[in-house]
DNA sequence: TCTGGGGTCCTAGGACCC
DNA sequence: TCTGGGGTCCTAGGACCC
């Protein structure tokens, strides 16, 4: 009971690093919102013909699908489960949720998505011995939302991970001190932070495949597989040394849009429109932000999936979509494209914040110099034509999962659409069951868009 | 079954400066 | 004229994570 805080090794000697991952959140959320789904396949992700699965729920898990699987490939597997569109607006009030109650534990959480979270308990209070205060937290979270998380508890973030993947579904892990090795000496090298599918294959070449064989392959001979940074830190934690603190409130350091499209686009006016919309989505996710940066990145994956990137760093910093666009455009009027584009981005990186009197100011100089810039007679990108997109397809307006409200009938959503007709089914989250469907035609007037109803726990304020 | 979208960090080479 | 080394910035690509 008397053990102090500290740190041996780099390993805390108390388990007081938290980590939280909710269990399939997105399916999970689609659950809760729809009891029609409850215990069925649910699978969560991009539906388009290039769609990837986003999150599978664990009904679907067993059929083989699992997150970052191509949709079509997970239609294969499981042709029965309910395909849906993310809805991110309502994962965030969830996260916001969850990361509240995160903060009543103790002040210094470390977000690292909308569904993962570290906690450093010993910058809080701890009311109570870490595992009573784990606990309490997966009972509020399910309280509040409905949904169920698993925990990790450690004397550091990698072992905090690894625990709450092993406690997966609805589960806590402690890693007592004394049991680090035992837990990592097995794990193969995927489990560690940092090795994916090419670090894999290196460390395969030279005979290693398990945490235990890292350790022992001594650092000299990882840094020399891996390279200086990777292979050093990978020796450290395979020897269970990890002092990386908690830490709040990370900076971002660069804000991008990009899109796959459906179909590779073989126009250049096709592909200087795209790129026009995307750098304006970009530079409004900067103001959005109230954040501006000084270099402006295009993407562009080629119909053979070769990625490439462009970049170039203005003399000062830009939130202004004229400038972002100018520069995302000649960027992209560079590179060769025949043959085809699946895919393209843009971004702004070296970021810095300013008061909107400097960027105002800076907006003018910069249109200045690319005035005094300009040759006599020449056409600056800026001001060629934009080429509308050859299809205009925003056909498919009702998409599966989508929130909609019918005149008549409330509020539902949609579970399918197709040939100049949609089908609705009528419930809403609650404990009353399944509610109704029935089909419209996809123009009909009462039909419309709505906001995604709240979760148990938490009433609509409509009193619907 | 071809492979999303949002990020982070690292490496390496060349320019440029001292 | 030849020969340096170090530091910083920029660009491009790649691996990885959720």
């Amino acid at each position: 009971m008397s053990v102090p805080c500290g740190t041996i090794g780099g390993v805390r000697s108390t388990p007081t690093i938290l980590h939280l991952d909710m269990d399939a959140f997105f399916a999970a959320v689609e659950q809760a919102s729809k009891p029609s789904l409850r215990g069925k396949p649910v699978v969560v992700g991009g539906l388009g013909p290039r769609g990837v699965v986003a999150t599978a729920s664990y009904e679907a898990r067993v059929h083989g699908v699992h997150s970052a699987m191509a949709m079509a490939h997970a239609r294969r597997l499981c042709p029965n489960a309910a395909y849906l569109v993310p809805r991110f607006g309502i994962y965030r009030q969830i996260s916001d949720i969850v990361m509240a109650l995160l903060a009543e534990v103790s002040p210094l959480i470390e977000p690292l998505s909308l569904d993962e979270a570290f906690v450093d308990l010993e910058a809080g209070d701890l009311a109570g011995d870490p595992r009573a205060v784990a606990e309490r937290l997966r009972a509020d979270i399910r309280a509040a939302t409905g949904l169920t998380a698993s925990v990790g508890l450690a004397g550091s973030k990698l072992l905090a991970k690894i625990a709450s993947e092993q406690a997966k579904p609805d589960g806590l892990v402690v890693v007592e001190p004394g049991t680090e090795r035992a837990l990592l000496d097995p794990l193969p090298v995927r489990t560690l932070w940092g090795v994916g599918p090419a670090t894999a294959e290196h460390l395969r070449r030279a005979g290693i495949l398990t945490v235990a064989e890292i350790a022992q392959a001594g650092e000299p001979e990882l840094v020399r597989l891996l390279g200086k940074a990777h292979g050093s830190s990978l020796h450290a934690m395979a020897a269970g040394l990890d002092n990386r603190p908690v830490v709040a409130d990370r900076d971002v350091k660069s804000i991008s849009v990009e899109d796959t499209f459906d179909t590779d686009l073989t126009d250049r006016a096709r592909v200087r429109f795209e790129i026009d919309r995307l750098a304006d989505r970009c530079a409004q996710r900067l103001r959005g932000a109230g954040r501006s940066g000084r270099t402006v990145v295009v993407k562009i994956r080629r119909y053979d999936f070769s990625t490439l990137t462009r970049s170039e760093t203005l003399r000062a910093p830009t939130d202004d979509p004229a400038v972002v666009k100018e520069t995302a455009r000649r960027l992209a009027e560079a590179v060769d494209t025949t043959g085809g584009v699946r895919l393209l981005g843009v971004g702004v990186s070296g970021l810095a914040d300013f008061t909107q009197e400097d960027l105002f100011a800076q907006a003018a100089q910069t249109l200045r110099e690319s005035e005094a810039g300009a040759e006599p007679g020449q056409v600056t990108p800026a001001e060629l034509p934009v080429a509308p997109p050859p299809e205009p397809e925003r056909a498919n307006r009702w998409l599966p999962g989508q929130d909609v409200e019918h005149a008549e009938h409330g509020a539902g959503w949609v579970q399918g659409s197709g040939v100049g007709r949609v089908t609705i089914r009528f419930e809403v989250p609650s404990d009353s069951g399944p509610g109704r469907v029935r089909t419209f035609a996809v123009d009909d007037p009462a039909l419309s868009r709505a906001e995604p109803p709240a979760l148990t726990g938490h009433p609509s304020p409509a009193g619907g």
